[in-house]
DNA sequence: GTAGTTTGGTCAACGTGGTTGACCAAACCG
DNA sequence: CGGTTTGGTCAACCACGTTGACCAAACTAC
């Protein structure tokens, strides 16, 4: 029963996070493309690298970039020292998207901690960061996620 | 940063389900098909019904089906009562897949276990209870997940 | 320095899971 | 009986993922 609840309750809190998206201008930002733009990061990466990151596919990661450059979230440029690379870079706007998202994210996980009380929420965490592999997701990267 | 690791902690229990499920002959079976197999359940239902317990549109729901039914794991019935009904139930290679998988479920529900001890498990389940909709997925189908 | 290999990006084809809109036939209801 | 609701399907489309093929730039080795 554990790994439905925790379905649920991961899926509830990012339909929560992204209603509330929208509401501040960005109706268009999808689930994914939270990870995405956390994942590119504020000092920019490449398609592959990115790939790699998210654990998809060189060119899964190109069409998702694709997406995200036609909203206006992300924007590419050449590298001056390797001309195969196309840096892939936070647009202003995807870094506005990007800071919501955190702050938002914050928010929602202090709901959780009202209704559980600081000690319950950072105990679970304990628990599921024994269980669960710590790198899975870049929990690392700064600036997102980091409540 | 809760939130993250409850996503991990799914979908690496996801993976590990459908790993062994492939070893079991069921190497088709995606994570999405345990819990149509399930929302469909023993005694059967319809598209739109099925679209209602996961949803989702009942186009969509139809779609499902129609793959499920090409691969053996559903069958699909007139209803003698209602000539516009199509009811859906799962075949015997079906409740196989079914069954292995709620088998299987438990087995790695038994590994969390041992890892955090039961009483943290069960301390884990009610606090999420209380933080998310109880019924977002059908919990109370009998037959599965009901370790 | 030229030849062979690795790497980054892209294109094409395809699969899966989802959407909305249109439509038909059966069922229900006044 | 006539109008509305319901169940199913078809079509078009979108998001996200896959593999395979391919090219050009970069690296490496002789």
């Amino acid at each position: 029963m554990l790994p439905l609840l925790l379905l649920a309750g991961f899926r509830t809190l990012i339909d929560d996070l992204h209603a509330e998206l929208a509401r501040q201008g960005h109706p268009e930002l999808r689930p994914l493309h939270g990870f995405v733009l956390q994942a590119v990061g504020t000092d920019g990466t490449t398609a592959s690298e990115l790939g790699n990151r998210l654990g998809v596919s060189k060119q899964a990661a190109g069409k998702t970039v694709d997406r995200l450059v036609a909203l206006g979230y992300l924007e590419r440029a050449d590298d001056p020292r390797d001309a195969r690379r196309k840096l892939v870079r936070l647009t202003p706007y995807g870094l506005d998207g990007l800071r919501r998202s955190a702050v938002v994210f914050d928010e929602l996980r202090q709901r959780w901690t009202e209704a559980l009380g600081a000690d319950r929420v950072a105990a679970i965490e304990d628990d599921l960061r024994r269980v669960t592999p710590a790198n899975w997701f870049r929990l690392d990267i700064p600036g997102w996620f980091t409540g």
